[in-house]
DNA sequence: TACAATCGTTAACAATAGATTCACAAACAA
DNA sequence: TTGTTTGTGAATCTATTGTTAACGATTGTA
């Protein structure tokens, strides 16, 4: 049984759409609000989101943009009214897996719902050879080639700082003010030591840096390749 | 000098902090309502936007909400005395740049603000379709028909110089003022030599030059034809 | 055109700012 | 307490920047 998450504010569509889906294995949550969306998001494991752009409070685009930086591993599907391009240009940019226009056929938004779980199955595999690090941010861990890391919480929170930024330099400041577990107002040079530590555990050489480089001046940067 | 609204409405702590931020170079004007506010960003530049959670009138998140829709580019960092981890998650959930938890450091406040604007500086990517180079500030780096250079740190700063002013030329003087990784009081000999570092990274040849002509008696300028 | 004066280029080396890491201290958690 | 995590200062190391100087190119002048 696959547990999808809808963020819809037409009740209309959502009771229709439970009791249609639930007779083809799909078992379907809906919230009416981003907000609750992603508090859910938070405590409970899907296997797809549905997102509704035209949504109040909060752009639909921008919900998808927060998921996917959020929760990369989620696939999303977003549905409009609106048969504007532009939105669908930009939701495919934002990384969002695919797309059905309203009004759509129930029995369409299955095969689309099983299609891409399906397929994200499949990558999420084929996505784990491309970097070796996973964060897990439930579990507060880190996993490199699927063995996981013995970080400390300040480890974690730099290093998953790093590697969400991708190849974007991060600089110390940034570092200082974005990690919890350090002291504010802590020394620049605690930051140089935390990542020494961090790169002792993945066995990385500071000299020819396979992950983590160091920006002179600025603070490092994660290089994925 | 940085010019931040705050919108706040204890007036205890706007004159302390109005006095105290204005040692550390921020310019401090306060509001106590959030309408209030709003009418003076119409009207005023800010660098950076305040806001105190817990407000009347209007909810803060609600203020939040609105200057993050109509000025996505002035950052906003939000205090609260609330101990409540909601408003923090739907804080960050619309936008809001950071987040500080009352009662704080005004020395924590400085570095907060600081950092945030300095973040904001730099956004995007600089594509040009009519040169071979890319420039990308956030990772620091210039690509050259999508290669990466490795650049230097004064190296990238002067070369992003010449290439943003297109086939302006740039005087020694400016470069000598504009690039932080340089002592500021160097000899005008140490620019032709990180020029000349440049130019052979890039493989340009100063006599028949394609990227980087030099200017006689004034400086540098790049040539994209 | 020849010559001088000036400016630009770059190689080789020197100076230095910044990064790394060690060993230990302080802070924190159990 | 004890053990673990984070912070500090210092020694060391190194990449980056600065300096010098010899040479080449350009401009101006007669």
């Amino acid at each position: 049984m696959a547990k999808v998450l809808m963020v819809e504010d037409d009740l209309e569509i959502t009771e229709l759409l439970e009791e249609y889906l639930s007779r083809y294995d799909i078992e379907l949550f809906s919230v009416s609000s981003p907000i609750t969306g992603l508090q859910k998001v938070e405590n409970e494991r899907f296997d797809l989101i549905l997102v509704d752009l035209g949504l109040p409070e909060m752009d639909g685009l921008e919900l998808c943009r927060i998921l996917k930086k959020e929760h990369p591993e989620i696939p999303v599907i977003v549905s409009t009214a609106r048969s504007d391009v532009g939105d669908k240009v930009v939701a495919f940019d934002i990384g969002v897996d695919d797309y059905v226009a309203k009004p759509y056929e129930p029995r369409e938004l299955v095969a689309r719902i099983k299609a891409t779980i399906k397929r994200n199955e499949y990558l999420s595999v084929v996505r784990d050879t491309s970097t070796p690090f996973t964060i897990d941010r439930l579990k507060m861990q880190i996993s490199m080639n699927g063995e996981v890391l013995d970080l400390t919480a300040a480890e974690f929170e730099i290093f998953a700082l790093l590697l969400e930024r991708k190849a974007q330099v991060v600089s110390r400041d940034l570092i200082a003010n974005s990690v919890e577990s350090m002291r504010w107002d802590s020394g620049e040079r605690s930051i140089d030591v935390i990542i020494s530590r961090i790169r002792h555990k993945i066995g990385d050489n500071p000299r020819r840096p396979h992950y983590i480089a160091s920006v002179r001046g600025v603070g490092y940067k994660y290089i994925g390749d």
